[in-house]
DNA sequence: GTGAAAGCGCTAACAG
DNA sequence: CTGTTAGCGCTTTCAC
C-alpha cells in the first residue's frame, strides 16, 4: 500500500525545500533546468500524485469543467460532450457531466452543485422547462465563467456557441422549393425555447423568399416526438388543401412523419417531401433516408471549450462573444425528386 | 461579489466556533437539535458554500466517481453513464467522464488521471484495443476502488456489472430456429473482446443446442461497421451453400447487412432472417426493422453505482462481486416469417 | 454538547 | 535561482 508521497518527501531526498519542488513541477521559469529534471525524475521515481484538493484549496481555482445538459443519451448533446472532452483532455481539465432530463429545477440544483464544486467553469445548454436565468447569474457572480450554448436563454448577455438554425431552415426551404414543392408544411419546436424559435423563423423567411403564402394550419408546435407529429400529419392531411413537403424542427419526429405517411399511403418524396433537423445518425437508415440538417455537434463542444480559453487568457476578459456555427444541408432520398 | 463565506464567519455571527459549525453541518449526532437548526438556518442565510477542496483535502476522500468509456456518443455507453448518473445524483455524488476513443494509451492516462484526482471510485469499460491491466491494478492498489462493466477483464477479479451476452445469443438463435431459419450465420466481433467472445459462444451453443451444424464460412470476425458487414454478407452469399438467417454482433453492422440485401435484392425477412445486438434506437426505424436485444444500458449504469455504494458501506470489503444483468429479446420484423 | 488546537498538502509573497 | 513563512477552509482528536 502506497504510502501518499508529497512535495516534502521529494524536498527532502534531494536537499531541496518544498517551494523549489513546486515550482519544478509546474514548469515554473525561475527554476534551473538541472534542477527541474531533478525534481521531476525524482517524482516520477517515487511515484509523486500531486494532490489536487490542495492545491485548489490553496489557489482557489479548479480544472475542472462543469457541462450541464438536458440530455446524455442522444446523438447531439453526447457529440458535444464528446468534443468538448477532447480539448479538455488536451488542456488538462477534466470534466463533470450534469443532466436535467429537462427538468428546470434540476438544472438549478445542478449549477448550484458546479458552482459548490468551484469549477472554472460552467457550459450549459438550457431544459426546455427552463424559466429563468438567476441560476446562470449566481454562477458569473460567483466568478465562474458561464458559456452557454445550443438551447440558450438570449436575455443573457456572455459567452456563447450557437448554430444558424435561421439559415439552416432557410436552406431547408430553399432545397424544396429547388425540388419543386411549393407547399410547405412545418412541425415546430416549443414556441419559448431559442433554436425552435429560429427554425420557425427560418422556415417562415423561407416560404416568403420563394413566393409561397404562410398558412397556420400547415404549422403544428410543440412537435419534437414521434407520437406528436404522428398526430399532426394526420390533422394536416385531413385539410382541403394540402401540403407537398414538411420541415420537421427534430429528427425524431421526423421518423413519425414517415411512419405516418406510410399509414396513410403517402409516398415519400413523391407526395411528400420531408426534411429534419440534426442529422441524426439513423436518418441515413430509415427508408426513405431522411434530408436533415448536420449541426456539427462535436465542434460546437470543441467551440465551447476553446472560447473558455480564450476568456481565462485574456487580459481584459470578454464581457460578451458569440461563435455562429454554420449548418450544413445533407440531402438524402426524402426530399429528391428531381433526379 | 459575494465574500466566500465560511465556517468560522458563521461561528463568529452566533458565538460558536468552527468546529461546532462543522458538526451542525453535517447533523453530527453530539450537536443539539438547536443548534444544528440555527447553525444550518444562519448557514442558508449567509449563503454559505461547502468548500469541497477543504474537506478534501482534510479527509482525504472524494465524492466523485471517474467514468471511463470507449466513447460518449452512442447510445449504449451515453445511457450507462445517464444511468450512473441518476443513482450518483441521489447520493451527492459527481462523475467525472473520460472517452478513451478505443484508444489504449488514453485509457491509461484516463484511468491515471483519475487516480490523481483522487476519485472515490472508477467505472470501466475497457477499449477494443486493451492489452493489459496494470493501470487497473494501479488504482485498486491506490485503495480505489473499480468496477469494472460491458467490456471487462475477465483474468481482473473484482466488482463487475455484466450483460448475459452468452444466454441472449442462445435466444436470438432460438428464435430464428423458432421461425423456421435453419442455417445461422453470424458476424462477430474482435475475439479477445469479452463481449463478442461470449456473442460468439452463445451462437455456438445455440446452433448446437437446434441441431445445426457450425459451418465456419458462414461466420466473419471482427465485423462491427457498417462497411465490414455489407462486405461479409457479399462474400457469404457468392458461396454455393448461403445461409438463411444471419445472428450480428452489433446493430451498426445489421444495418450494413440490409444495406447489403437491399443490393442483392435479397428479401428480409422472408429469404434471410436478421438479428442485431444491442437495440439501438434506430433499429426501430430502418425497414425492415431489425430484431435485437436489449441491454437495459441504463440499468447497467445505475447497478455500477449501487455495486460500489454497498462495497463502500459493507463491513468487511467485498473482494468480488458480479452483477449479470439478463438482457431481452426484441423482436421486430426483420426475423419473422411466421404470423 | 461544545471549544481549542493542530494539520491535511500545497502555493505565493517576500527575502535573499 | 532558491528558501522562509504563512495560510487556504475544513475536520478531528482531545479536553472540559
Amino acid at each position: 500500500v502506497p504510502q501518499p508521497v508529497t512535495i516534502y518527501n521529494i524536498a527532502e531526498k534531494l536537499g531541496l525545500t518544498a517551494s523549489t519542488v513546486s515550482r519544478a513541477l509546474r514548469n515554473h521559469p525561475d527554476i534551473s533546468k538541472a534542477t527541474k529534471k531533478q525534481v521531476q525524475d525524482a517524482a516520477k521515481k517515487m511515484k509523486y500524485k500531486h494532490n489536487v484538493a490542495a492545491s485548489t484549496l490553496r489557489t482557489g481555482s479548479t480544472k475542472t469543467i462543469g457541462v450541464v445538459v438536458p440530455q446524455i443519451n442522444n446523438y447531439f448533446f453526447s457529440s458535444v460532450i464528446s468534443g468538448i472532452e477532447e480539448v479538455a483532455q488536451e488542456h488538462r481539465f477534466n470534466i463533470i457531466i450534469c443532466q436535467t432530463n429537462e427538468d428546470f429545477e434540476k438544472e438549478v440544483q445542478s449549477v448550484r452543485t458546479l458552482i459548490q464544486q468551484n469549477v472554472a467553469a460552467i457550459f450549459i445548454s438550457l431544459s426546455k422547462a427552463t424559466q429563468h436565468n438567476r441560476h446562470l447569474k449566481e454562477a458569473v457572480s460567483h466568478k465562474i465563467p458561464v458559456v452557454q450554448f445550443d438551447r440558450t436563454d438570449c436575455t443573457l448577455k456572455g459567452l456563447k456557441v450557437l448554430n444558424d438554425n435561421l439559415s439552416a431552415s432557410i436552406a431547408a426551404v430553399r432545397h424544396l422549393a429547388g425540388q419543386g414543392y411549393s407547399r410547405i408544411a412545418f412541425l415546430a419546436g416549443p414556441k419559448h425555447v431559442n433554436i425552435f424559435q429560429e427554425r420557425f423563423e427560418g422556415y417562415k423567411q423561407g416560404i416568403k423568399e420563394n413566393g409561397f403564402g404562410y398558412r397556420k394550419e400547415w404549422v403544428a408546435f410543440d412537435c419534437l416526438t414521434k407520437e406528436k407529429a404522428k398526430e399532426a400529419l394526420l390533422k394536416i392531411w385531413k385539410l382541403p388543401a394540402r401540403p407537398d413537403a414538411i420541415l420537421v424542427s427534430a429528427d425524431l419526429a421526423a421518423v413519425g412523419v414517415l411512419d405516418a405517411a406510410k399509414e396513410l399511403g403517402i409516398k415519400v418524396p413523391q407526395q411528400l417531401g420531408l426534411c429534419g433537423f440534426s442529422n441524426e445518425p439513423y436518418t441515413q437508415w430509415t427508408s426513405p433516408s431522411i434530408t436533415s440538417i448536420n449541426q456539427f455537434s462535436s465542434e460546437i463542444g470543441r467551440k465551447c471549450m476553446e472560447l473558455f480559453l480564450e476568456q481565462k487568457n485574456a487580459e481584459k476578459k470578454l464581457r460578451e462573444k458569440t461563435i455562429m456555427i454554420q449548418p450544413e444541408l445533407v440531402v438524402r432520398e426524402s426530399s429528391v425528386r428531381v433526379p
